[in-house]
DNA sequence: CTCCCGATAT
DNA sequence: ATATCAGGAG
């Protein structure tokens, strides 16, 4: 068989599996709250290992005091870090969501720029992050988000060979049109809280299984 | 590759 | 005790 129609195939399953996680989770939605792009760049930044109900206990206290990239820019950084305390990872974060407020405010206005090359510039801002930012924020798609449950399911339902979250974007970006990107991202995770955990996925419950190779019945 | 790191589930 | 959560940097 040659390299193309395998391919093709493959493109056909991740296409299957766009319409039946449609069908699943039609009202799928960014699960972080925020009032403005900035918010939800710190919003998101906050997210990196840690789930977004978490993120959604600190935040509401983080932009009543500092609700915007100025004042988080001149904000003492302890106060951030016991703000922010909970979500793990606090100094880093701390660090880095004041470092990317005082770039958006030396040398964006105080606004999110719109560019995914400029965006991950930003200390503690990768391809992820800015891709869940443009996407959101703007309805911009210059990638498509991957995530810890994006890369673990992608690899589970074999849509791609890689470990690299870089590369499985690229694959993620091949097999499907653009106008999708976000919608499959959004309900890759919610399928992957609900149903294709980590640990113990629940292969018998899964509308998916028929279409994965890795689905397991367990006796 | 390691480190950052708290809260929760198993 | 260990693994995991809308990761990123050194």
């Amino acid at each position: 068989m040659s390299i193309t129609r395998k391919w093709s195939a493959k493109q056909q399953r991740a296409l299957e599996i766009l319409i039946r996680l449609k069908r699943l989770y039609p009202d799928a939605h960014c699960t972080l709250n925020y009032d403005t792009p900035v918010q939800l760049l710190v919003a998101t930044i906050l997210s990196a290992q840690c789930t977004d109900e978490r993120v959604n206990q600190v935040t509401p206290e983080l932009f009543r005091q500092f609700p915007n990239a100025r004042a988080i820019a001149q904000a003492d950084i302890e106060v951030l870090e016991a703000l922010v305390r909970p979500t793990g990872f606090y100094r880093n974060k701390a660090k880095n969501i004041q470092g990317a407020c005082r770039m958006i405010v030396a040398e964006f206005g105080g606004q999110i720029p719109r560019r995914i090359e400029l965006l991950i510039k930003l200390p503690g801002v990768a391809r992820k992050t800015a891709n869940v930012v443009l996407a959101n924020a703007f309805d911009i798609h210059e990638g498509v988000t991957v995530d810890t449950h994006v890369k673990r399911l992608t690899q589970r339902l074999g849509l791609t060979e890689h470990s690299d979250p870089i590369r499985i974007e690229r694959d993620l970006m091949r097999l499907l049109p653009m106008e999708d990107w976000e919608n499959w991202s959004i309900r890759l995770i919610y399928h992957g809280r609900a149903i294709c955990q980590a640990k113990k996925p629940k292969c018998d419950a899964c509308l998916l299984a028929d279409l994965c190779p890795s689905a397991r019945i367990e006796g």
